[in-house]
DNA sequence: GAGTGGTCTAGACCACTGT
DNA sequence: CAGTGGTCTAGACCACTCC
């Protein structure tokens, strides 16, 4: 027998309601007063189930206005060898139909207009954990660029990226260094091909864990929820890592998708 | 100017001094009661704090005992080109051979005797999530494997594992219907061998999620922290799907890695 | 201004750990 | 047994939304 809070008993009874349809998505949860006032335990407790049901991205409430059942966004399935290998081609391109369309248009389905980028440059110096995966020296000097893409007007990102390239290599084509050169037509690869770089390999790392408070308001996700990471680094022709970026993507939102093509049996 | 709640400064404080190493792993923190004594809020605020620590996994509270800074588990890493590739080979081994390590070997380094599997078989009849992700008839029946591996004696899971075959395809190896015979020397791609199917293509989803409190105690991770799932699709030579699994790992102890090899620029 | 969720308090009891 | 974290209460105030 298992020792059950009454919170989460209200919680879990709550959730099953609104799996069983009795809640239906954007239908109003009763008020946390209607409950404590119902018998349902006393203030703290309703809300604490009532915030375990935010964190678990069933409902979303709203200060001065009450708790309603969420509308699940759709997940968004990355998969990135398609992606990587697309975004590979499109840089042989010319200039005119690199700019139609990019990497997140490809992610999202979304059309150019419906999608602002922001960016921010600044150097930085490698620290251990830069330097390691540069395999350069602590101190070396990188670009370091921030981005974060949104639908026009909205302060909702849909991922926060963080970039860095060697600045030494950036800088053999001055125009890399200028924030304000973004979105560049044709993405990353095509940047680097501008410096005489080709990427061989991508590597995908992919880890979770909980949002921070100021993650949350900037994806759009429940407080306490978690997002996925994804660390990517890429690899020249030449066997150099030449890029590296550290992703937060919305754990309610996100699917990474791989294939794995195995070799037949011979016999 | 952002109004920041009591318990979240606390916390952030907190975790602060962890980071820089003013409380060390292992150490235990202040008392929930000292830090209401020292005027740091009422017991509700204080425990707040301490609990938003733990989802993060920066702690562990043990009742009747404390709350210490946690050792942080080391990230197993998973790469499953890798080991889809050697479970593959490893089938057409002999059963000596075979016997001697298995993919839960491979995945955490720990040898044979140090793993306990645990398994539970029984059928049911596919709903339509299944029935679409192998492309039968809703109601067609399924073996549902229900895995999980510890080190003897352990209550902890490394992970949980909901694996489904056909049962109709299963059958043909009377033996393959038997959890007793499990752990199976070989895995998956090896039973499968026996019914006379070879595995090409395995199709990964990875998505992420909050822990329920009972994965929490099974995985023997925080509560209210994050797990990674693993949907895990395998398919024939035939193009058939005749494998699905569903896996469920410890946020705060798993990494995936994947690389995408791209194609050279010709020109 | 009325009503909502979010935070905080002071104090109580319970479940569990150590000795 | 004393002392710990975990739960719960009743009541207060605040920040916010909607009318």
């Amino acid at each position: 027998m298992q020792k059950v809070p009454k919170w989460q008993a209200l919680a879990d009874d709550l959730a099953a309601k609104i799996r069983e349809g009795v809640y239906r998505p954007g239908d109003s949860l009763p008020l946390i007063r209607e409950q404590v006032a119902a018998g349902m335990g006393s203030k703290t407790t309703v809300q604490a189930a009532y915030s375990a049901l935010e964190s678990e991205g069933l409902v979303t409430t709203t200060r001065g206005h009450g708790t309603s059942v969420r509308r699940r966004p759709p997940r968004l399935v990355r998969r990135h060898q398609d992606r990587y290998a697309w975004e590979k081609r499109r840089a042989l391109l010319d200039s005119t139909t690199r700019r139609e369309s990019g990497v997140v248009e490809h992610d999202t389905g979304l059309a150019h207009e419906e999608i602002e980028c922001h960016a921010a440059f600044n150097t930085v110096q490698a620290d251990d954990d830069l330097a390691g995966r540069f395999g350069v020296d602590v101190g070396t000097l990188l670009l370091h660029r921030h981005y974060w893409h949104s639908t026009p007007g909205s302060p909702t990102a849909m991922s926060l990226i963080d970039s860095y390239l060697v600045h030494a290599v950036a800088a053999r084509n001055p125009a890399l260094l200028d924030s304000k050169r973004e979105p560049w037509p044709g993405g990353t690869q095509h940047q680097l091909r501008t410096v005489g770089i080709e990427i061989d390999v991508i590597e995908d790392g992919i880890r979770t864990r909980l949002a921070t408070p100021e993650e949350s308001r900037h994806l759009a996700i429940p407080s306490a929820s978690p997002v996925l990471i994804l660390d990517k680094t890429s690899i020249s022709t030449e066997g150099e890592v030449v890029e590296y970026s550290h992703v937060i993507l919305p754990g309610d939102r996100t699917e990474f998708r791989y294939s794995v093509q195995l070799e037949r049996w011979t016999q």
